[in-house]
RNA sequence: GGGCGAUUAGCUCAGUGGGAGAGCGCUACCUUGACACGGUAGAGGUCACAGGUUCAAUCCCUGUAUCGCCCACCA
């Protein structure tokens, strides 16, 4: 730790270099895990997993640069501070990692048995936690991973277990038969969630059943189902059909007959208008089989074979059936029409990416319109906020139209359904603390969890419930969620329901704060395919965590993407330069913020002026952290220290410090106070090179434990802030005139200034002169070219000595450009003011303003002809 | 099929009912005592298109086109 001040910094700087050991330093002077006591209300974060692969993703990178940021500030700002660090599904995540390993393999892990299973899994989890704490660590994140609960498997559990009791004492969890998503390859259930629909070329193959006038043709892209048929339905007003509806007709292949019902769901206008009718196997023809009572005939067994339809094509594939029936179907002359290919879109599994089969099976569900109409209510009544408020809208689509919640998996790894099965058809629910049962014929439910059964329970598991923890009392709710818009619906919706549900009617969040998503530097979503996947580690590595960091807050605006490219990098790089170098020459020159800041009678415009500028940089960030308006504040940042404090206050320092004494003096305190500032305000961002250059700056220990930048209340110098901009402008204008002159930007020129007392520049003609490399006017000063420069507070003339004739047609050019500008502005001020409408109906201030402007206007026109027509003729 | 969002400089994106902005890229000049990972100056845009509201529209409204995202059980 830097206890004593060493007030030089090296020339230049390397991020590996400033980074080196300094995180291990702050965790080992325990800034991460400090127990603050203190009078502001306590501030915590839960955050999503890391990636399951263990490595760091840039869309971790991307979301922790974003909870650090506002956990530093809260934490300098004297808030307690506590992250919720979001491992579950990870952890989970991690049970699947191993079995796809194992079955690399070759094993089966039925064989390999349950406990040497969970060992595999257990190495795997250090191994990985590992792993993302180096990644973390190296990012700067300061969540304290070393108190990460990698064994927090059973806390968990206790968690879920109560939680699954709760609601089936409530009556919120049912077991049901119902069509599930069902994936063949994994042999389980989905939740809606876990599909993804795709557009695939299929056939639609129309198909005649029943035999001449007692016959009906329906179409179909899954032939394979039509053994499980038990109807044909029509819609009631289809006078095609009304003859038949009542009826039964064969159904070929299996020697069945089934009726022809009506009913409403069948669009008439579709196809021919008839539709068959499979209840196990299809969503719609389940609730049309519930309305007229079909049998509900199950054709496939769990890994979707044909089985027990007593036909030939028992045992055979789902794909395989298809063309086998088809082509049996053929053979008897009953196929009408194909359309291939048949572009349709199904539903996949989004894990093992085969199509899902619908299918009829026992499963656990939640019952969600309760719990839905609570996490909905808690946002309508404002209760909870969601950033930004556009996202509103999507969370309400969903939560409002939420199906019953499929929570049963037939996985063999993650938290058991906690019911037992007695041998007399008993079923009981056991909670954490009730007795298991035990004797012949008890054996628990073999299905798990819906991994988000348990991530809903993550804000508050993560502080020890059930039980009533201190963290719980302090923490809960927590103050935002900080996580991405793309898992609105998987995740925070969950916490939202189980959070309100079981913590008495209090939601889990002050604030939902959505990001978007990191793309490439074309704004095109990243993808293994497009191999546009950039490596975060990559880029920490060249550039620094200071860098990778800046670049990604600068980009994030709430709830929208985030495209990133390597030259943002660089950019975010050489802004760190910049600041190291301006605090290195600020430093150089005696810069300290041991004296106080002077009052300000004994401070010049360019002092007052960067003060105020400073003050108002504060509560601009302050605002906008408040807003998650990340890219904002990185933007205001950026823009202050660059184009505001190096660019201008450190130039006119320059002057001042030459000057010597106690001008000098004043400019030091007012220089350390400025950078002391912004290092302050830029150390959520950027938390190594500032602590570098803060300590450095202060000599004080470290800035993670330094309080957050605040204002000097000196208020605003309007008139000094007027001068400056006008001292600016005459910078900018004489510059320019150089330029357009082809005047090296090093020749130093004599020129004599006039009018620079009534201009109310009479104490900047030095740093003017300085800054634009002018000369004074020696006793053979001889003019050869004469500048005038309209500013705001009154006419400067400048007139050159360039030893030589100056280019004529360069001014010309220069000065018919800035008449044509000033013309237009003439004109579009006089539309405006000759029309009557506008005089009457504009507010006061506006026709002023442009009243004040058409004046400017008409002096620069005059002005400039006048200059114009004084140029030697080309 | 439904919903949402976008369309602003070569690229990626901010922004506002009254004078078009940033970063990168580009042009010219400059190794000036913090910084060439730099400085100075500059070029570049009928703010997608068509209507409407308004004294005034890039901004508000309607429609069109293109793109993107989310949702959806049409056989």
């Amino acid at each position: 730790m830097p206890t004593q001040r060493h007030r030089e910094l090296p020339p230049t700087w390397t991020p590996a270099e400033v980074e080196g050991a300094l995180y291990e330093q702050w965790v080992a002077a325990g800034y991460f895990t400090a127990d603050a006591t203190s009078d502001k209300p306590p501030y915590s974060i839960v955050i999503p997993p890391p990636n399951v692969t263990g490595s760091l993703h840039i869309g971790h990178a991307f979301e922790h640069s974003l909870i650090d940021a506002l956990i530093r500030r809260r934490r300098m700002q004297g808030y307690e501070t506590l992250w919720l660090p979001g491992m579950d599904h990870a952890s989970i995540a991690v049970h699947a990692l191993v079995e796809d390993e194992l079955r690399a393999e070759g094993k089966n892990r039925r064989d390999m048995g349950r406990a040497a299973f969970v060992d595999r899994v257990w190495q795997w989890k250090a191994e990985y936690g590992g792993r993302i704490l180096a990644q973390m660590r190296r990012l700067g994140d300061s969540v304290d991973w070393t108190r990460e609960r990698f064994t927090m498997d059973e806390g968990l559990s206790r968690a879920v277990q109560t939680q699954f009791k709760q609601l089936y004492d409530d009556g919120l969890i049912y077991r049901a038969e119902r069509m599930v998503n069902w994936s063949p390859k994994l042999r389980s259930g989905l939740s809606d969630a876990e599909v993804v629909h795709r557009e695939v070329e299929g056939e639609l193959v129309s198909m005649r059943y029943g035999d001449g006038d007692h016959s009906i043709v329906v179409a179909t892209t899954r032939v394979e189902t039509m053994l499980g048929d038990t109807a044909v339905a029509v819609h009631p007003t289809d006078e095609r059909y009304t003859h038949l509806v009542g009826t039964d007709i064969e159904l070929p292949l299996t020697g069945r007959r089934i009726p022809i019902i009506a009913d409403e769901h069948v669009d008439p206008e579709f196809g021919t208008g008839a539709v068959k009718v499979t209840p196990a196997h299809d969503p719609n023809d389940f609730e049309i089989g519930q309305r007229h009572s079909l049998p509900m005939l199950t054709i496939m067994d769990e890994q979707a074979r044909i089985a027990n339809t007593g036909t030939e094509f028992d045992g055979m594939d789902r794909f395989e059936a298809r063309v086998a029936i088809r082509e049996a179907l053929r053979a008897q002359d009953r196929i009408v029409a194909e359309k291939r290919p048949y572009l349709h879109s199904v539903g996949h599994s989004e894990r093992s990416k085969e199509p899902i089969e619908p299918r009829l099976s026992l499963q656990w569900f939640v019952r969600i319109a309760p719990l839905a109409k609570l996490a909905g209510d808690k946002v309508r009544s404002g209760e909870v906020a969601i950033s930004p408020p556009e996202m509103a809208k999507r969370y309400f689509d969903w939560v409002d139209n939420l199906h019953d919640w499929c929570i049963s998996r037939q996985l063999w790894w993650g938290h058991r359904i906690p019911v037992w099965y007695g041998p007399n058809g008993e079923m009981v629910c056991v909670g954490p603390d009730d007795e298991v049962p035990t004797g012949a014929g008890w054996h628990q439910d073999e299905d798990v969890l819906d991994t988000w059964f348990s991530s809903g329970l993550w804000p508050f598991s993560t502080m020890g419930w059930p039980d009533k923890t201190d963290d719980l009392a302090k923490f809960y709710p927590t103050s935002v969620l900080v996580t991405g818009y793309d898992i609105l619906f998987f995740w925070v919706i969950r916490m939202m329901m189980f959070g309100t549900y079981a913590m008495d009617g209090v939601p889990p969040f002050h604030t939902i704060a959505l990001h978007g998503m990191v793309r490439d530097k074309f704004g095109k979503k990243m993808s293994k395919s497009s191999g546009n996947v950039v490596d975060p580690l990559e880029w920490l590595d060249e550039y620094g965590a200071d860098a990778l960091r800046f670049t990604l807050l600068r980009g994030a605006n709430p709830g929208t993407d985030v495209p990133i490219g390597e030259e943002q990098v660089e950019g975010s790089r050489r802004f760190g330069t910049k600041l190291w170098n301006a605090t290195r020459f600020a430093l150089a020159n005696g810069a300290t913020v041991d004296t106080a800041v002077p009052d300000r009678a004994d401070l010049t415009d360019a002092d007052r002026w960067i003060l105020d500028k400073t003050d108002r940089l504060v509560s601009d960030v302050d605002t906008l952290f408040d807003q998650f308006e990340f890219a904002r504040l990185a933007e205001a940042l950026y823009h202050f220290t660059w184009d505001e404090f190096c660019d201008w206050y450190v130039e006119l320092a320059k002057v001042q410090i030459v000057e010597g004494g106690a001008r000098a003096d004043a400019t030091r305190a007012v220089l350390g106070h400025v950078l002391d500032t912004v290092l302050r305000l830029l150390h959520p961002l950027m938390p190594f090179v500032t602590e570098r250059l803060w300590t450095t700056l202060t000599g004080e220990e470290s800035l993670v434990i330094a309080r957050w930048a605040e204002t000097t209340g000196q208020g605003a110098d309007a008139a000094a802030a007027e001068r400056i901009e006008a001292a600016q402008k005459l910078v900018t204008e004489i510059r320019r005139f150089r330029s357009d002159q082809g005047l090296p930007p090093t020749k130093k020129v004599p020129a004599e200034l006039s009018g620079v007392d009534g201009a109310g520049l009479l104490a900047h003609a030095p740093a003017v002169r300085a800054l634009t490399r002018l000369d004074e006017p020696a006793a053979d000063f001889a003019p050869t070219a004469t500048l005038e420069v309209a500013l705001a507070t009154g006419p400067v003339t400048v007139k050159l000595d360039l030893s030589g004739v100056i280019d004529v047609a360069a001014e010309r050019k220069r000065l018919a450009k800035d008449l044509a500008a000033a013309e237009k502005e003439l004109a579009q001020c006089d539309a405006k003011l000759g029309n009557p409408n506008f005089v009457d109906k504009a507010p006061a201030d506006v026709v002023a303003k442009i009243t004040a402007r058409r004046e400017t206007a008409r002096a620069e026109i005059d002005r400039l002809t006048a200059q114009l027509a004084g140029l030697p003729a080309a």
